[in-house]
DNA sequence: AGCATACTTAAGTAACCACTTAAGTATCAT
DNA sequence: ATGATACTTAAGTGGTTACTTAAGTATGCT
């Protein structure tokens, strides 16, 4: 292991679990209680618990406690982080092999 | 634990870890034998190694060898699904903020 | 007050992950 | 043929992860 960097580790730690997945896409399409949440699942709550906490540690996901319900909703910008990561460095691969290409198509 | 999906588990689980990020990094900039993209790290070369299949085995990065030499690169379509499941699930929850946002300063 | 709801805390376990060292195999160079 | 290079295989270890069950706390309802 070496650098910890700005949480690209947390991150995508969290996105590769299908559960937790499944949670952000339930996300995707409003709030929703810690309940709701857990209710397709057919673990533990807490095991759900566990799994939205990776999600919130990661900032992938904010949750917010009124009264004893705790509402959870997905946050963009982290998501984005993650997302431009991979962005940036396939298309610089890609520049790469179209300039590899146009080199052998003018050599040809 | 649900679907195994088509691999988005594997990549990114594979872009969790620091060190196979650097890799990756390192094979934007051209392919790299075994030995060039182990020379900036302190761990061994198994190690490496291991870190390698992590990768190759989620479909990032492609490797060949030839006489005793591996030779490895990035595999941008890979590293594309991994972005898109991201990508598509951001939009789609700004796209609500927006249509919420909309909708206040209408009722306002 | 008494009971149900909505989590929360704690503790344990089996499987997995990121390494390590030691020894081995296949090529290439002389 | 001999030695060096470039990995490869095997086996072990300590830490983490994804759960579990059992018990606890805080809030809201009647």
């Amino acid at each position: 292991m070496l650098s910890p960097g700005p949480s690209l580790d947390l991150m995508f730690q969290a996105l590769a679990d299908p559960t937790r997945r499944l949670m952000l896409e339930r996300l995707t399409k409003g709030p929703a209680t810690v309940s709701q949440l857990a209710a397709p699942f057919s673990m533990s709550l807490p095991a759900v618990v566990q799994h939205l906490g990776v999600l919130e540690g990661s900032g992938l996901v904010r949750t917010e406690k009124i009264g004893r319900v705790r509402t959870c909703h997905i946050e963009p910008i982290a998501m984005r982080t993650a997302e431009d990561w991979i962005g940036e460095r396939r298309t610089t691969w890609e520049k790469r092999l179209s300039a590899l290409d146009a080199y052998l198509r003018r050599t040809e």
